[in-house]
DNA sequence: TATTGTTATACTCTATAACTATA
DNA sequence: TATAGTTATAGAGTATAACAATA
């Protein structure tokens, strides 16, 4: 049965009771284990311009000039309004966002890229895509419908 | 937690912008999103039963008789040695596993639950999947193409 | 009075190195 | 020499409370 070509290289075959389990059965479980390893290949994309992930989104959403206030990170990232701070902090003082006064509400910041941050954006995401793909080139026909699950489920706004 | 709104009519419309975004386009970020939710989910279901979801994972394989050693989980489970010799202080500690040794090798230890770890891992299993169903219960039909490419990125061996 | 950004703090998670006892 | 488990430690991620400036 479960002694067929594995999509699992290098993995010793004994772990094939374990993931006859309820645990290795359960949907939470694959999510978070599907979740691990995008977030390391991504991670291991993004290491090279000395972004996380979490940097990378901030920097990405300030380099398309949507001018978020940092308040709308913190809802949108599911991030405690200090953690933007620190991430702000960080990019700003490598010179790739900047913080400006909202004209129209003086106690919120709105986030806006430099030209070296939009830069070192356009090749993130080249490099982070390339590592997406990567890991999601097995799945074939299924990445469509895996693309409207996970769109329900993360609560985006319903497609058009 | 409750941010997830399935329409969006709570949340300010200004996130919609957000959503329209290369992050909010990327799977990546709607799979760590979607697996927030879930660990969400289950992470206030399981703490009834002062379990985590990592303690439960290693008490519900304990619990099905695998006999794993903890190299075996530390593979499965994505952790380090060290991670899982402070779960399985801490469930033994409780008097839930028990470590065996394992007559093959010295060096091993076998994880083996006791008859009150049996028992709350079924209860905390109930309320695991009371927690599953209700978070993906919006899915629908889309929910057996996600399974099945979440078996694949997870590098589940292949189904029977 | 409520909200935005900020500081501070603590706790959990993750990653690594070094040690021991066995193989 | 290599492996299973252990200990220790540091860094990253997460959650919370309190505060100043502004609405």
């Amino acid at each position: 049965m479960s002694m067929a070509s594995r999509t699992n290289s290098g993995t010793p075959a004994s772990n094939d009771r374990l993931w006859d389990s309820v645990v290795g059965n359960d949907l939470s479980f694959r999510l978070a284990r599907a979740n691990a390893l995008s977030l390391a290949g991504v991670h291991a994309a993004l290491a090279e311009y000395d972004l996380r992930v979490r940097s990378y989104s901030v920097l990405a959403i300030a380099a398309e000039g949507s001018r978020p206030s940092q308040r709308e990170l913190s809802e949108f990232l599911r991030l405690d309004p200090s953690q933007i701070v620190a991430l702000v902090d960080d990019l700003e003082s490598r010179g790739l966002v900047r913080r400006e006064p909202d004209p129209q509400d003086r106690r919120a910041n709105v986030l806006v890229a430099t030209d070296g941050g939009r830069e070192l954006f356009r090749a993130a995401r080249a490099a982070s895509r390339r590592a997406e793909q990567e890991f999601l080139a097995p799945l074939g026909a299924l990445g469509a419908p895996l693309d409207a699950a996970l769109r329900m489920l993360a609560g985006a706004p319903d497609a058009d």
